[in-house]
DNA sequence: TTGACAAATCGAAACGTTTCGATTATAATA
DNA sequence: TATTATAATCGAAACGTTTCGATTTGTCAA
């Protein structure tokens, strides 16, 4: 076939063998019902023609479009590329495409999610949505039946999630500097999620009696000049200052870590940082981070199975319930972290 | 409509407002050949069924998709990820959505590209391709009428480009280097391109009459292990070492960068380093790094309107030929390169 | 040879739209 | 009021498949 030639149809195949256009569908489709010989004459003559099964037009007879949504606030973290990577990956070995939106706002999420009802996905992927309610996604999920798996987690949401357990990681980590002797920690922690993940930090504190300074706990996103930006802050105001620091993910703990050896301090040994994800970066950092591993690959997989399930069930007409999955979060340790050896003043 | 319930149809309006299926299309289309009472009534109508249009039965008649492809090897490189999330974002404003794919290797990629064609979509975007000749892509390009840009640039290739002159990038961090009065000065540059990259190297050393040497000159792909293993085998073989360093992207940069610390080598003072690509790691590392800025945004906007033309010709039966666009790049000095201060020898 | 039964093939409807030519309703003109 | 011209609406075909019930072909036993 050459540029600007029309595409070979069913149609085509059938008059050029002298069948049906039935029986070349069903030869095509390696049907038991079409003798053997018919079949690899017809396969042939589909080859010959340079022949491309249409998409568009099985997928509107048979209600199943083999293509599933993955609409993800990926925000530069380099942790949750990593998962959208994989998802792609994992949904194209199990024979589905995978249209892709990335969001930024609420109001462009909301496009998307209704471009994905309109090609008639056989499944949406949304996230991360870490508590609160996300009204959005609950209404495409109500008013629509379509599967749906939801990134994060939200006691709030009726979505069927796959989330990891913050709170249990900023826990490790807290857990972890006040094990080598810190007691005076600081924490970057997301704004809207700050009540969960705050409360692992807390639990922490709690449990070996060490004392918690709200004035040391500062709200920021997970970038990296967030994390800068809110560590230079800290660095101007507080004297003396903590000696540990937890930062809510491994990203905006480089961007501290920056800051930090901008003026001059030294990681550990002036003071302790911790990040969560286990990205690459933190691994190849100086010095490398102390983490917390959210095993993404892993997490990918679930992500894809829950929905898969739910695209079976939907398709036998069940109803299903599934329950909600948290992975759970290991601590890495690495240099970033030390001993006690009291605090730097400025 | 409640979970479970059969959409509504351009059928279930039509019966409803008791007119026929044609004049509720061009209702909804908004077609001036509608009155405006009738018009609204429809309108009004569809959405009190919470009527959404069916994409695949629209596509099969119009053969339009509204969808394009994305087939892309980021590699874990930011930089790519960067021009995939613009590229969706910018697809998306221009109500394409967008099909993507991420590839590892040259099968799976075949693979996606054929499911491309499948699904009839607008066009396609693959890449990237830097040098030598991919015939899976060309192939595609040929046997089917479809819009193509590639990413990346290869003068064997027929397909429109966009690309970025990695060339004078290289030879601009080169040139800034000797310009500090380096003349002893190692490249890590990548396997396949090497002969086009490292002419980029060649061409300012000769320019400025600065030896060439050949065993300083490393293959490594642009990943952060890659750059940390082969500098530190560097370190490990050369004495004394070249008092500079050029490595082909960021990323390898950040990689070799950590070897140089745990070798307690101090950057820039005993070796100046540069990558390419501004990510933003390589911002807020320490050093900072001095590197070569891409303008990523600019080139996802360029890819899209590249591949918009083609559409808009395409649909029009005209022949195009669309130049090669390549991307000029941009020095950018940071902390990581410094003044020449003599030599380290291990 | 005929009849019965299974296997192979076929025809037609259906999926949900768009679009174009035909038809009908409306308004303007004679 | 009759005639036209124009605007609004409609009917039907088409897009490329799948699928199911109907029909044909082939095989074997009587």
């Amino acid at each position: 076939m050459k540029r600007f030639e029309k595409k070979a149809t069913i149609k085509d195949i059938a008059r050029m063998g002298g069948v049906s256009i039935s029986t070349v569908s069903c030869a095509l489709n390696d049907s038991p019902k079409v003798r053997p010989e018919k079949r690899d004459l017809i396969q042939s003559i589909a080859r010959q023609l340079n022949y491309v099964p249409h998409d568009l037009a099985r997928g509107l007879v048979t209600g199943n479009s083999r293509t599933i949504g993955l609409n993800i606030g990926i925000g530069d973290n380099p942790y949750l590329v990593k998962i959208s990577d994989k998802i792609i990956h994992i949904a194209r070995e199990n024979g589905y495409g995978v249209l892709t939106s990335i969001w930024q706002d609420d109001e462009s999420r909301k496009k998307d999610l209704n471009m994905f009802i309109q090609k008639s996905l056989n499944g949406i992927i949304s996230g991360p949505i870490f508590g609160g309610y996300d009204s959005t996604l609950e209404n495409i999920y109500n008013n629509h039946s379509i599967p749906m798996v939801m990134i994060g987690n939200s006691e709030y949401m009726k979505i069927p999630q796959i989330g990891v357990d913050f709170r249990k990681a900023i826990f490790l980590v807290t857990e972890h500097l006040i094990k080598l002797g810190h007691k005076e920690i600081g924490y970057l922690c997301m704004p809207q999620t700050a009540a969960d993940w705050l409360g692992g930090f807390k639990d922490s504190l709690l449990e070996y009696s060490v004392k918690y300074f709200p004035e040391w706990c500062i709200e920021g996103l997970g970038t990296l000049k967030e994390g800068y930006d809110k560590m230079k802050l800290l660095l101007k105001s507080a004297s003396p200052l903590p000696s540990a620091f937890v930062c809510h993910n491994d990203l905006c703990a480089c961007g501290a870590l920056r800051a930090l050896n901008e003026a001059g301090l030294k990681v550990p040994l002036d003071m302790s940082l911790t990040g969560v994800d286990n990205i690459e970066a933190g691994m190849y950092c100086t010095p490398s981070l102390t983490t917390v591993n959210l095993k993404e690959e892993d997490f990918a997989i679930q992500v894809f199975n829950q929905l898969k399930k739910q695209i079976e069930f939907t398709a036998d007409h069940k109803m299903m319930n599934l329950p909600n999955i948290l992975i759970e979060p290991e601590l890495i340790v690495r240099e970033s972290t030390s001993p006690y050896k009291g605090r730097k003043t400025k």
